[in-house]
DNA sequence: TTTTATTTTCAATATATTTTGAAAATACAG
DNA sequence: CTGTATTTTCAAAATATATTGAAAATAAAA
């Protein structure tokens, strides 16, 4: 296996896995395209290698862009954007964790607050049956949001290593 | 809001996030359904109240079966099966993720492992930095799979709290 | 065994998501 | 300003995923 097939499968097992978890396959593909270059890919150059076409390219790489885990480049005396990946695993998986949980859990947790509070003053069984369940998610999720707000903040990948000390 | 409504919503909820991180629809409402019941379901009742096919909702209560996370639940002088929610979260939330873990990072790791013993050798600058790139995402994963797993095994909530304190 | 209830399967259908590509908008150079 | 390169938008087409429902299989009762 040369480089270039090592990088193909490496685009090609992302992807995959990106579907898996509900990102979109051109964005996770157009990630992993930019962390296995060196140097700044155009979107023409993006196009050309993933061939996908240029809408598909331009709204994966504004994905990226804006989830700050790739950045736009600018070259000298060239009229075309180019763009870098942020190559510090610890920097874009927290970043994005910390928008996965802004977007997707946070409004989550506030349904189920609403939902804690209407039932809270329900005597029945059933309505105290839901309530423990109810709370035992949110806590058990708070707990994780806390963890997860530490390590997003901290910024430290050494951290993770403190934390499995912590559970020997 | 009464507690139909309050189960409703939760439902609904549980089957958008679902939706968001590739579970699908259907699977997740039918655990929320079952959560949020105190006594056991059948199918049938199932089907009525999520208002979906008896195709689906087999499929569905076959596949949380698989995962751990609901039991069938006999009913003497009942020839229907019967289906009850695990409600601690932590035994849960573990089943899923040990489950995802292995049937969708491992593989993926197995493929990084044999991408990085091909691309060792090749000393040329892109190389090298595909190489490190490559080994950062395998040890930040080795990492937290370690996390991963301690928690798995240790089946205790109070460990998160821990977790949480080492982190101070 | 035969009948009836229940579960399972899976091809067909419906729905949701992704991708394309060309037109419109924007940005830059002369 | 005018012309050209580049980026953005978005309706239409393609693809992928989820759901249905009825037939086949299985299991229990008569």
């Amino acid at each position: 296996m040369d480089l270039q097939a090592s990088k193909q499968q490496f685009i090609d097992t992302w992807g995959a896995l990106g579907t898996e978890w509900g990102i979109n396959k051109s964005v996770a593909q157009v990630q992993a395209l930019l962390l296995a270059s060196t140097n700044p890919l155009s979107t023409d150059e993006i196009m050309d290698m993933l061939k996908i076409s240029r809408g598909n390219a331009n709204m994966s790489l504004r994905q990226l862009v804006d989830y700050g885990i790739i950045y736009k480049k600018v070259i000298a005396g060239d009229r075309k954007e180019y763009f870098v990946a942020e190559k510090d695993i610890f920097k874009w998986a927290m970043k994005i964790a910390s928008m996965r949980k802004q977007r997707e859990i946070d409004p989550v947790m506030g349904v189920l607050a609403d939902i804690r509070k209407a039932t809270e003053a329900d005597r029945s069984d059933d309505g105290k049956d839901f309530y423990e369940v109810v709370s035992g998610i949110q806590s058990f999720v708070d707990q994780l949001s806390k963890i997860a707000d530490k390590l997003i903040q901290s910024n430290r990948s050494e951290l993770l290593l403190k934390l499995l000390k912590a559970l020997i």
